[in-house]
DNA sequence: CCTCATATACTCAAGTCGAGTATATGATAG
DNA sequence: CTATCATATACTCGACTTGAGTATATGAGG
């Protein structure tokens, strides 16, 4: 996890605002004050395209919206936060979930907002890996690019236009208002956190801080979620603002960034990448899934001695043809990994140049 | 998080134990099925002795028994879970929070039970870092020896004697009962789990591994709260049990397992350790600090390098003398790392031999 | 001023890693 | 049927990192 967690050291953050009463009867079974959401944002790979797992709330007034899986907790019909996580994604898509892990909770007060519906006051995000044989067979739901909600980390095609032609301008003016806030003791400047999370003046872009960089276009007010939950958006920009990504109901584009952020660092110190392919694969098509996941171009060369020397993949004793050249061997995942190596993982970098 | 997620990958994992009735009217305020009890783990270092912030239950019958400070959360009082957690944590102990950071939601039925009690369902864990000269001034609570609830994470003079005298022995026995249980698919063998957990024929010491071990002591019915919770005790063995740690209560030994494993494995990748020191130290009173959290044995030598190299610190030009030899510089942390690099930390890596 | 204990500086070999060149081999066009 | 292509796989090499050690510096205390 790569909040700001670092940066916040803050004296206290906010008791003064207290009794802002918003109490509200909610009609399902056993809830009251608080409610607990559970939200799954379930992952794979379809054609070299990292995608998520998402359901378009038709009800809505225009195009409708798209979130993730959820559904309430109830302690009485489940015995774990996860079991009830699994029930209510297998009545939403009908698809059973493999690897599943906790994201992180998210209680902030007024974050949780639609319109007019009923409140989700802490939201519990998880992030599940599937693969992509077994990711076809959905009741209801679709696979949708996670680029489609977060194009500014789409590196794919080099650094995304989106970036320097629409983000970096308005955020500059961002960092340069007056802040008001009384909030953090030792508050990180905006122009820092804008060039830290954004890779700025000469900085690395770290494809791993999805989050830090949406949260900072929140507090920017550059999404569509923080206008919907009333934040004033970057001011002095005139005009309407594009889309900076599609949004998501609730706070789920926040568990999806959660999400991204954390796929992109486990795959580096634990074998989850194999959740996401075939039972056999070639090297060139492991790579290409960690690339979808991480952003593009390893160097192949290392990356074969990589994982070959880790030990996390046996050959098959098959090759596969028809790649375009030399048939290239197949490999399985080697599962003693993980009773060998206390942390095993592909533990790769991103090419320089 | 090294939970044996990993190891997981299951099926279903039990959704056909349905409605075993836990209707439970509480008396607090706004709730009813559902409540949030937000959890502190409060560390400090005092003496290059790792400690945390414990409350005891003096309304026990026998002795008292340790708890984390918590309180439940109340989305009308509170705008965040985190300021939620800052104010009952001041309202018990008096002490002001600086660095506070999420761990873990844990949900399992019957993992927060006491007896007679009420009821968490769910509670979410912290982890909160401060300095000795903070943590003096406490209303109520008392700083403790971690190592006292896990007495086998203490590597401090050698490899502690309750390893092999007790937990081993007790541990290969449960380890060769036959398994019942219909749950994993794909199940990790008994052995493999305490082998890698324990680091035993071989394998290293994961120092990070905290929860894996106290989950697996727990799943052995070794530790009170196993017992407690209603689990038979690893079978076949006959008497009393000695004590495998000083309980705490529901489900607090968990949360601060959960706790010493993450700031073990943060402060390699972010430079929270400084969190725990004062503002000017020498490096060797850094290195204790790091020991004290790891487990000892540093080369000081390439510490030093390390620290300065990563230009985590800087010299305040003083020095300090009465170290019992030369003089030591004074250093400071150097908070620009933070807007420089992308994840600085103290890389440290134990000695071998 | 000698000895002690610690602080700090420097050395060196082994391993890791980025980046490249060289070779192998099935598919396909002519 | 062979040249060409595209990819797979093998090997190389220098730069950097890292573990582990030796050497030197300096205040305190007798």
């Amino acid at each position: 996890m790569v909040t700001d967690a670092n940066f916040k050291r803050r004296v206290h953050d906010g008791e003064s605002n207290a009794a802002e009463e918003t109490h509200h009867t909610v009609s399902r079974s056993e809830t009251a004050g608080v409610e607990i959401g559970l939200n799954a944002a379930i992952v794979a790979v379809i054609d070299d395209e990292p995608v998520v797992l998402v359901i378009r709330n038709e009800a809505e007034p225009v195009g409708g919206i798209d979130g993730l899986p959820f559904g309430p907790f109830s302690p009485v019909a489940h015995r774990t936060l996860e079991s009830g996580l699994r029930s209510w994604v297998e009545e939403q898509t009908g698809l059973g979930l493999g690897y599943v892990e906790q994201l992180y909770t998210f209680g902030d007060r007024g974050r949780h907002a639609e319109p007019g519906d009923s409140m989700h006051v802490v939201s519990i995000g998880y992030l599940a890996l599937t693969e992509t044989g077994h990711a076809r067979d959905l009741a209801h739901g679709s696979w949708r690019s996670w680029y489609q909600y977060f194009p500014w980390e789409d590196w794919r095609k080099g650094r995304p236009e989106i970036l320097s032609a629409e983000i970096e301008p308005r955020l500059k003016e961002w960092a340069q208002q007056p802040v008001s806030r009384s909030a953090p003791a030792r508050p990180v400047p905006r122009e820092d956190r804008v060039r830290i999370c954004f890779g700025l003046d000469g900085g690395a872009w770290d494809e791993e801080k999805v989050l830090d960089r949406f949260e900072l276009l929140y507090d920017a007010g550059l999404v569509e979620e923080a206008r919907r939950d009333g934040r004033e958006s970057a001011s002095g920009w005139s005009g309407p603002l594009p889309r900076f990504g599609a949004p998501m109901r609730f706070d789920h584009r926040r568990i999806l960034a959660t999400a991204i952020g954390r796929v992109r660092a486990k795959i580096k110190y634990r074998p989850v990448i194999f959740e996401l392919m075939p039972d056999d694969f070639t090297l060139f098509e492991l790579q290409k899934t960690v690339e979808a996941i991480l952003g593009p171009h390893l160097h192949k060369q290392n990356f074969r001695r990589l994982v070959e020397s880790a030990g996390l993949v046996e050959p098959t004793g098959e090759v596969k043809t028809q790649t375009g050249g030399r048939p290239a061997k197949l490999f399985r995942f080697r599962r003693e990994v993980l009773l060998e190596r206390p942390a095993p993982g592909v533990r790769v970098k991103p090419i320089r140049s």
